[in-house]
DNA sequence: GTCTATAATTTGATAGAC
DNA sequence: GTCTATCAAATTATAGAC
């Protein structure tokens, strides 16, 4: 069928298109090495996507739609914040440490145009996701279960906490010291102490 | 005379290398450009520094030596470990914020080349400054005055909590939904809260 | 839809006059 | 040391055959 080979050409070319553009950004990134990876010419690049631009545009909307949903999802659960807050910093660094390239993309992206986001994010992290968390924590600081501290930098300690040391590791592990296993062995045992030093910091 | 003439575009052409380098990164950058901010002819910049990587280098050598020593400066005071955080946060954060371009260029200069550090940081992160806290953090948890923690663990909490709101400054605005000044108040904000934050979780 | 060949442009680098 | 003019290579994009 002519509809299924469209759209597997047009996968693969995504595939590869992530791949590339994710370690090499918009500019380091060549279309005849996303071709070569993809194991198809070159010209089908612009066949399916007109250009690179194009194809750099659904990369970064994929890279995107693949990480705020992991961010909603546990913010907009019914548990404690304590236990938001152990389940998330579990489950974001280990799912961050799988696509340890993508977060240093957005961010690169996000500074080359920082318009990109407008079109594309908006949906994903609505008022609704930050209107609860504000209240939850509202609610915790009048009963003295947490100390009172904003909303705002609370969400920025967390999201701080989990996604730095994984995005630095090659900074880090010269300034610590530490071969490739010896760091990533310091990654996985923060996925419980980044929440116990975020928990302690802020209840009462 | 022409020795000062010679430094003077020599370090004419560096200082418009740093700026462009340092916002679009090597492969975005372009000689054209950097000559333009400098005011010169583009033969001048080869004339100098013979490659546009040779240029490159020099600028990010220059990068690593005005972030590196303002690190190992606060470690390596007498002060208690507290006053260390609180004036580190502080300082660090007022740092960055002047240079928050700085930060990113150097982690992505480092996924691209994971070599490049060992020639450029080791003289200003020895081994004394790492065991000289690892030292105070032994003994503080001794006198049971902080809690059981490691060294490395809390050099990675102070520095992300430090740093990555400040990069991602783009994407965080979008997210919390604020604007350039709502967010830089966020930022000066966290100079004392990040200390009282990194405190409290570690304090018996 | 897929390929080869090539056009069109950009860009790092150099030659050579002053 | 500095400039203009130009080369050579790389790279995005397209034309046209199958």
């Amino acid at each position: 069928m002519t509809k299924n080979k469209e759209n597997n050409t047009e996968a693969l070319i995504l595939d590869a298109a992530k791949d590339i553009f994710q370690h090499k950004g918009m500019e380091g990134a060549r279309m005849q090495e996303i071709a070569d990876k993809a194991g198809i010419n070159k010209a089908m690049l612009h066949y399916y996507y007109r250009s690179k631009q194009k194809l750099f545009e659904a990369v970064f909307k994929s890279a995107i739609n693949l990480m705020a949903p992991k961010v909603v999802e546990i913010i907009n659960t019914e548990e404690h914040l304590f236990d938001k807050i152990r389940n998330f910093t579990d489950k974001y660094i280990t799912f961050i440490s799988k696509h340890s390239y993508i977060p240093l993309f957005i961010i690169n992206e996000l500074r080359r145009n920082p318009e990109i986001l407008k079109t594309t994010l908006d949906h994903n992290f609505d008022v609704s996701v930050r209107d609860k968390l504000r209240e939850e924590i509202a609610i915790l600081i009048q009963n003295k279960e947490i100390k009172p501290i904003s909303a705002e930098q609370l969400f920025l300690d967390v999201i701080s906490l989990c996604v730095f040391p994984i995005i630095t590791k090659p900074l880090m592990t010269v300034i610590l010291d530490k071969n490739n296993k010896q760091y990533d062995e310091i990654i996985t045992q923060r996925k419980k102490y980044v929440a116990d030093f975020i928990i302690n910091a802020i209840k009462y």
